[in-house]
DNA sequence: TCCTCTTTCCTAGGGCCTCTAGGAAAGAGA
DNA sequence: TCTCTTTCCTAGAGGCCCTAGGAAAGAGGA
């Protein structure tokens, strides 16, 4: 009998891949066996369940994005690196939207304590929002506004949520500028209560 | 035997029940059946099969969720009219987490045809912008930098994303206030690549 | 070379799920 | 009362998740 050779990582990168095909919810572990010709039973030597399996997924997507991203702010400061930020973040998940997906899981504490990339992807938002000088609670505001519309509008796309006629690069652009423009202007406390 | 007395309507209110409470990927057609207190094949009289279920569960989320806009907006323009928008949204999206979840899965032009919630859905958009006097491609470039907001925020906010040092409903606030500046002063086309 | 230990992969099987086919019975309307 | 439609049933095929228990491959040492 020939093994597969088998291992943890290399059972993950292939149902990332599949994920990034056919999307997250289609990743079984029958249906990832017989991609790996290999009988289902054989991978819960590799993962614990089905969960895990999306789980690694999950982490996996985590790491390549940030390094993506990382790489993207180097150097960068003020609107090129919240530009670069935000196309390295939506070109990692057009390029592999099921990786995407599973980062977007809710995970159980102890599912993401050993890993790094959702650490990191939080260290490089407020470095990257540090050129802007906001202080908190405006930082965490302003963080989580960025990443609701980031991460809002790549799921809207990716679900085929816009419409054919507008460009769909051209309105994330136009979203830029204004996300730069209001956080180097950021409306400070309870001045939302007083204008019309 | 005594009859169920089941309708398409009633099962998929039941359907749109579930939803709610445990989440829309538990939503199957065998535990359907055991809360109707009925056999799981029974369930294919009024529904083709799961993904019609869910769909169902779609459309219904969309129409309430459109009533609530409309009523909320009815009256209202400029930055009230925002708000009172994005607070519907909000809440409707937080009451009823699993019908809001089936709005946004990937329909088929067939499946949504003979819906008026998702049409209705474009035009309150349109109307609560109309105050602020943007001119096409800002207005549909506007429009999806609200939708993106929005969803992203609350798909963050259901799934757990945020962490809990901040309050989530302050931080909801701020970014409208941050969206209504940016709409009342939207950056006009290549403003981009001029500012540093 | 042989022996042992770990790891990989297998067969077998239980339980839950989707969905179809075909039939019985309830209820509505003539 | 009779007929027709609709609702609900049983039976069963097929898929998926996962566990138990065992075989065999490969690694490392004697």
């Amino acid at each position: 009998m020939v093994r597969a050779g088998l291992t943890a990582a290399k059972v993950t990168a292939a149902a990332a891949d599949m994920a990034d095909e056919g999307g997250l919810d289609n990743v079984t572990v029958s249906a990832l066996a017989r991609r790996l010709g290999v009988k289902d039973a054989s991978l819960y030597s590799h993962v614990k369940n089905l969960r895990d399996l999306r789980v690694r997924i999950g982490l996996l997507g985590s790491e390549e994005m940030t390094d993506r991203i990382a790489a993207a702010v180097a150097g960068r400061a003020g609107k090129d690196a919240l530009v670069a930020f935000a196309d390295a973040y939506r070109q990692y998940a057009l390029d592999h939207p099921g990786r995407y997906a599973a980062t977007q899981m809710r995970f159980e504490p102890e599912e993401v304590a050993g890993s790094v990339g959702f650490r990191r992807s939080v260290e490089l938002t407020y470095g990257m929002l540090r050129a802007y000088d906001l202080a908190e609670p405006d930082l965490t505001d302003a963080g989580r506004l960025l990443r609701s519309t980031f991460h809002g509008y790549i799921h809207l796309e990716l679900g085929g949520g816009f419409g054919h006629s507008r460009d769909i690069g051209e309105s994330w652009a136009r979203s830029l500028d204004a996300l730069h423009q209001v956080l180097e202007n950021w409306p400070s406390r309870h001045d939302g209560s007083k204008n019309k």
